[in-house]
DNA sequence: CGGCATCCATTTTGATACTG
DNA sequence: CAGTATCAAAATGGATGCCG
């Protein structure tokens, strides 16, 4: 059967053919972490159904998104991985979250509402500009409303780790909310303030520098209009 | 009965469960062109059904993101446009756009998809920095793949006019392939190699502001990681 | 078990017809 | 013009089965 399209010639209409249906960019959030096995994605998208997971996944197969992967024999199973075709969606991720934060999160987190730090820790990298980074070599754990993930940066290159590490340079433990504000306002918020509703274990100086790079980026994406 | 939520405390996750659904971005960015009746949605929005129509703008409306506006006795028409929460919209869609003008348009125009020059004007008015015009009063109109549309710049304000306008200061008649390599590569195209498909007409060093100025926006927005 | 494929109930969407 | 009503087709969600 033919895939269905909106048939316009146009950037966004063709980007949503192909990524616009249920679960595809949650999908695609998911392996910014890092390549993830199918199980995991299924335990991740709390709600999916097996089918649908399986048929998105071919889909992004055929579509050069995500490409699978064999593990050599030790684990002997497979992943699933962003090309960077897939990676490259980052970018356009990104400021559909911080949109989210902005506009959504006057409600508080509901009970049953699933999360994980390593969602936010996702766009948190990619807020980071990797050119600024070059020569770093730093591990940032974040806990974020129990639940847990690190940010390493190494030499410009970022790579987020779901769970705890144990090396890190600087635990920073806050709420999600709190970090939002960090990410979606134009001025950086007041850390005296703040101080109640987050804390810094380890290099003070590293933290710092976490949140200066990402006022820099916030610089370069202030809203249009 | 109850929205359909993925359930996660997430940016992303929230904002797809506002504007996720199929169709609802592309009526987003339809109203990013200016208020429009729900004709004139219809008509642009090929194959949406009108009973869908109905149910998305109704979503809209009470998600705080589009308000329904009565236009005054000589017109009697009502007509919908964003709230500011909608219009901030447009620094999401952009990179998605971007996404896919340089992913999805290996494969050219088809014969039968549709096509409006200004959905290609949104996005250039939306990576216009409104700082670096301001003093500014411009008029551009384009002429793209036998559409047109013109870019207004008044003073750090920025208008898309769907169609001819009569008082432009530069003509630019082009193809969207062409101008897609302005807004997708990081170096400029060559002009001179590019000048069999790219035509200017009226003040030139309006048409060359307008290229510098989408050249200042992609510098801040490269691809991440 | 992990990685799906099949089957079926429920929703969503598409297309057209109809109405104030 | 601005929708609503209706109905068929497709997408989704959930359970279960199968196979290495």
């Amino acid at each position: 059967m033919a895939r269905r399209s909106y048939n316009q010639y146009c950037g966004l209409s063709r980007s949503l053919d192909l990524v616009g249906e249920r679960w595809t960019l949650l999908i695609v959030r998911e392996l910014l972490a890092g390549p993830k096995r199918y199980s995991d994605l299924v335990d991740a998208l709390d709600g999916i159904g097996t089918n649908l997971l399986a048929t998105r996944i071919k889909q992004l197969d055929q579509d050069g998104l995500v490409a699978r992967r064999y593990l050599p024999p030790p684990a002997a199973s497979q992943v699933y991985e962003l090309t960077p075709a897939g990676r490259e969606l980052a970018a356009a991720l990104v400021p559909l979250a911080i949109w989210g934060l902005r506009h959504r999160f006057d409600e508080p987190r509901r009970r049953d509402e699933n999360y994980r730090a390593e969602w936010t820790v996702v766009f948190l990298a990619a807020l980071i500009d990797p050119v600024a980074t070059t020569g770093m070599h730093l591990v940032i754990q974040l806990r974020l409303d129990d639940s847990a993930a690190a940010l390493a940066i190494d030499d410009g290159r970022v790579a987020v780790t779901p769970g705890e590490v144990d090396h890190a340079d600087v635990v920073v433990t806050t709420d999600l909310r709190t970090l939002a504000e960090f990410a979606t306002r134009d001025q950086a918020p007041d850390l005296a303030k703040v101080a109640e509703r987050l804390t810094v274990d380890g290099d003070m100086a590293v933290a710092q520098l976490l949140f200066e790079l990402l006022a820099d980026r916030r610089a370069g994406s202030t809203p249009v209009w």
